[in-house]
DNA sequence: CGACAACTTGAACCTGATCAAAACTTGTGG
DNA sequence: CCACAAGTTTTGATCAGGTTCAAGTTGTCG
C-alpha cells in the first residue's frame, strides 16, 4: 500500500451497515480508502429501482469525484474507512499530481471492470454469470483466504448480489441450488461456499 | 475547449471507418480527441461476443489509459483525432498536473455514464432502452442540431446500436417500428429520426 | 420467544432471442 | 452507368430463460 495518498492529510470514519456514506450528485469533497468491512456503489432509478454498481473491499479506494458524486455508496456492513480531502489532490504540488495520476489509475480500471461487467450481465446466462462473480470474489484478498478451494464468506445479501448481476433474488437462489447439484459449489452455512468443486468426470 | 491539453505536445491522425485504432490490453501511449466522426470503445468476449461501452463524439477524448488499454477503440466514420503523448501527462509539471486532473474529472463522468447505462440495459424494456439511446443522442451537439423537434442522424449502423443496448439488431428494428407506429418517433430516410412526436391524446 | 428480514419454492407468464430468409443499401469494377 | 457482391435492415414463426406473484420457511437479533 504504498500510496502517494499517505503523504497527504487524512483521518478515520466509521460507519454502521446500512448507512449512506454519500448519494449521487450531492457535492464531493472527500475521497475514501476502505479499511475494513465491504462498501457499495450504486445508482437509482427515477422508478426507486438501484442497479449496484461494485462492491469496494479493504485497500481500495473510492470517492474521488472532483465536483459531484458519480454513483451512491453505502456500508455493506459496518465499516472503517479512510478519508482524505480532494482539495489535497486537485492543488498545485508534485506530491499531489502523483496522486492524481494514481487515481487516474483507478478510475481506468474502474471503467475497464465496468465495462466488463456490463458484458458480462449482457451477453452470459445466470449460472456463468453467478460463477463468474464467485470466481471474482474468490481473488480478493480480504474474503478467499487463498487456499484452493476457495472458501468464500459473502459480507452482502443476495438481494445485493442480485442487483449487482441483474437478477432477481429468486432467480439466484434457484442458480446456487442448481449449482450445489451440479457440484460447481458447495454450501457451508448461510452464505458461505466452496467454489471450484467440478463434476467428478 | 478550453483545455490544459492544448499546451502540451499533438498532432493529427486520420483513420478509416472500421479500423480499429487500438485493443484492449495493448500498451497505452497516446490519448485522443475526436475532431470529426464518431469513435466506439469495446470489450471483446472470449467467445467473440462484443459488448460497445461508449461512443466518441468530436470534443471527447478516450485512450487516457496509464499502462495498458482498458477498452479498444474503432473508427465507426471516418474520423480525424488529435493525439497527445500520456508521458506528457504523468511527467512533473503544473501544466501536466492541470492535464491529469482534467482527465479524472473525464474519467469519473465516463464512470457514472457507463454506471447508467448498466441501470438503463438491466432494467429498461427494450423501447425505454431506445428512447434514452436517441434522446442522449439529441443532447449530443455534433448529433443534434438544437431545434425541437430533435433531428438525428445515426452515424452507427442498427448492429452497433444494438451491441450497445444489449438487443439484437432484429428487435432495435421491431422497435423503431413500433415506435414509429406510437409517434413517438418518425424516421426520414436511412437513419434518421425525428423524436418526441408524442402521440396525440 | 417473538418479530422482522432474508431466503426458498412453485406455477404461470412474457419479453426478447433465435433461426431462417427476403428486401434493401452501398461500394466496386467493368 | 450498370451489374454484382457484401453488408445491413426487415419480417415471420417459434422458443426459452428469467420474471412475477404468491406463499412458505429459515434465520437473526432484540
Amino acid at each position: 500500500m504504498a500510496s502517494a495518498l499517505d503523504a497527504l492529510p487524512h483521518w478515520r470514519v466509521s460507519v454502521a451497515k446500512g448507512r449512506t456514506i454519500y448519494v449521487e450528485g450531492e457535492p464531493s469533497s472527500t475521497l475514501y480508502r476502505v479499511e475494513r468491512g465491504c462498501v457499495r456503489l450504486l445508482v437509482h432509478g427515477a422508478d426507486g429501482a438501484r442497479q449496484i454498481i461494485g462492491f469496494q473491499f479493504p485497500g481500495q479506494l473510492f470517492g474521488y469525484c472532483l465536483d459531484k458524486r458519480n454513483t451512491s455508496a453505502e456500508a455493506v456492513t459496518d465499516v472503517e474507512l479512510t478519508a482524505f480531502p480532494i482539495s489535497a489532490v486537485t492543488e498545485c504540488g508534485a506530491h499531489n499530481q502523483k496522486a492524481a495520476i494514481e487515481l487516474l489509475d483507478t478510475a481506468n480500471a474502474v471503467v475497464q471492470r465496468l465495462a466488463h461487467l456490463l458484458k458480462g450481465v449482457s451477453n452470459l446466462p445466470a449460472e456463468a454469470r453467478v460463477m463468474w462473480f464467485l470466481e471474482t470474489l474468490s481473488r480478493e484478498p480480504e474474503i478467499g483466504d487463498g487456499r484452493m478451494p476457495p472458501t468464500i464468506r459473502l459480507p452482502m445479501t443476495y438481494g445485493d448480489v442480485a442487483a449487482y448481476l441483474n437478477l432477481t433474488p429468486q432467480t439466484l437462489s434457484r442458480v446456487f441450488r442448481h449449482l450445489e447439484a451440479n457440484r460447481s459449489i458447495q454450501r457451508a452455512g448461510n452464505r458461505v461456499f466452496v467454489v471450484g468443486e467440478r463434476a467428478p468426470a
